[in-house]
DNA sequence: CTACGCTAATCATCATACGATTAACAGTCA
DNA sequence: TGACTGTTAATCGTATGATGATTAGCGTAG
């Protein structure tokens, strides 16, 4: 229910932004005026405003107004502008960027996670198993189910720093399913892949793991290059 | 000069979580209270935890008051918490998590530096690597020019997310110099190793540049395991 | 053409008031 | 007793209006 002004100023300009509606360097309107048009006042406003600029999304100044930053200055790793950004669809560079930083880091992770564990960790990636293997079918939680299971690997690696890319990681299995959808039985058949990684990190097998690992990125990499401009443009059209 | 009260509670408050004055779970003082210790109004208060939170550092709620988050939550990407954080000296776990995210990252970006560096990056890194030569006996401008020179190797990497990574891993850079401090011989023996790097970026032959990368990050590790506890325990003394 | 100073636009800060939310407590009823 | 429910007070949330500070852009003088 209702969230309160402040938070939903701050999605409202946030992924108006991240939507491309004003361009890096342009500035918004003045605070008085955004106040005005979506109904709140000049305090909240400028709330959102610092709570935006401190994700690097904006820049403010006497006379000059609030700009837009490039997105180059973004806070790529936080939650909240990388879910502003994949709502409109993923920028094709920052796809493709997020191809190469999965390819280094997952693997690693993976190896990492074989290595150090925790028995209650092992335990939670075999649950997300679990569940990933009961959503194969039901369509719209596969997504849901697929990111928890790769979040509780990246978190068994012991790597904080590696946690934190979880959200930009998960918006690369958001497209990847969604590219994949058109063709269910694909889900299907990567059920085992992850079956493998699963009981690789149980046996602490950081060979198997990896090998495994790197086959599900190999097979999204293919799949995403593949058909993701057409997303891109299907979106564009609607 | 004179930077703006908001900017400074910020950073004031900043700082003072990342000392570790408020553990995570504690609240800190009400913003009326906070603003007459500080001298400010609550406005400026509330627009500074605003900003904190927005970088996940503290959470807010009636009647609950501000609370600290767990360091887990942070966004440790962000320029700003990685300075506060490192002004008090990092925790080890935190050095610890920093060189294997160092291991991973930064030899696949100078792979993707020779592939694709443009020749305005190249030249970039020479003048980079030049500086570095001159302030080897300057002492002090040798730890900025060094975080410089991998800067923009991690630049020509061409790799959004990797740029992200800067402020982090030049903590990391921060730590190995200080440790190594103590041995200005140590600066001008990996001198050379540097400058292979940027040469081998230079002449796009990755295998040498990748090469360079780990040696140089096999001396900074080995010298932050020796020297970093004592480092730290010295700080705690003074 | 340059340098300097003016002006107006815009954000920065403050003080105050009242509304909204909710944790904690107290009281009620089975 | 123990669980439920209503009350209350602490704290944040929002609004308003006024004044100060900064500076981009322009106009003017040298």
């Amino acid at each position: 229910m209702s969230s309160s002004f402040h938070a939903s100023t701050v999605d409202w300009l946030g992924s108006w932004i991240a939507a491309g509606q004003v361009k890096p360097g342009q500035t918004i309107k003045v605070e008085a005026d955004l106040g005005e048009q979506l109904g709140v006042s000049r305090t909240v406003i400028r709330e959102a405003i610092k709570t935006l600029v401190a994700k690097g999304m904006l820049e403010v100044g006497p006379k000059v107004g609030t700009r837009v930053l490039p997105v180059r200055r973004w806070n790529l790793f936080d939650p909240q502008v990388v879910g502003w950004l994949s709502r409109n669809g993923l920028p094709e560079n920052f796809v493709d960027d997020l191809l190469d930083l999965r390819r280094t880091i997952e693997p690693m992770a993976v190896r990492w996670a074989c290595e150090r564990a925790t028995p209650e960790q092992i335990e939670a990636v075999q649950l997300a198993f679990n569940a990933l293997e009961r959503a194969v079918d039901s369509g719209i939680d596969y997504n849901r189910a697929d990111q928890a299971f790769h979040e509780c690997i990246l978190a068994a690696s012991h790597n904080q720093f590696i946690e934190q890319m979880v959200p930009a990681l998960g918006a690369l299995l958001a497209v990847s399913f969604e590219v994949s959808a058109a063709d269910p039985d694909e889900l299907r058949r990567t059920l085992p892949i992850h079956k493998d990684m699963a009981d690789a990190i149980a046996a602490r097998d950081s060979t198997r793991g990896v090998w495994a690992c790197m086959t599900l990125i190999d097979n999204a990499d293919l799949a995403i290059k593949r058909f993701y401009p057409k997303v891109m443009a299907s979106k564009k059209a609607s």
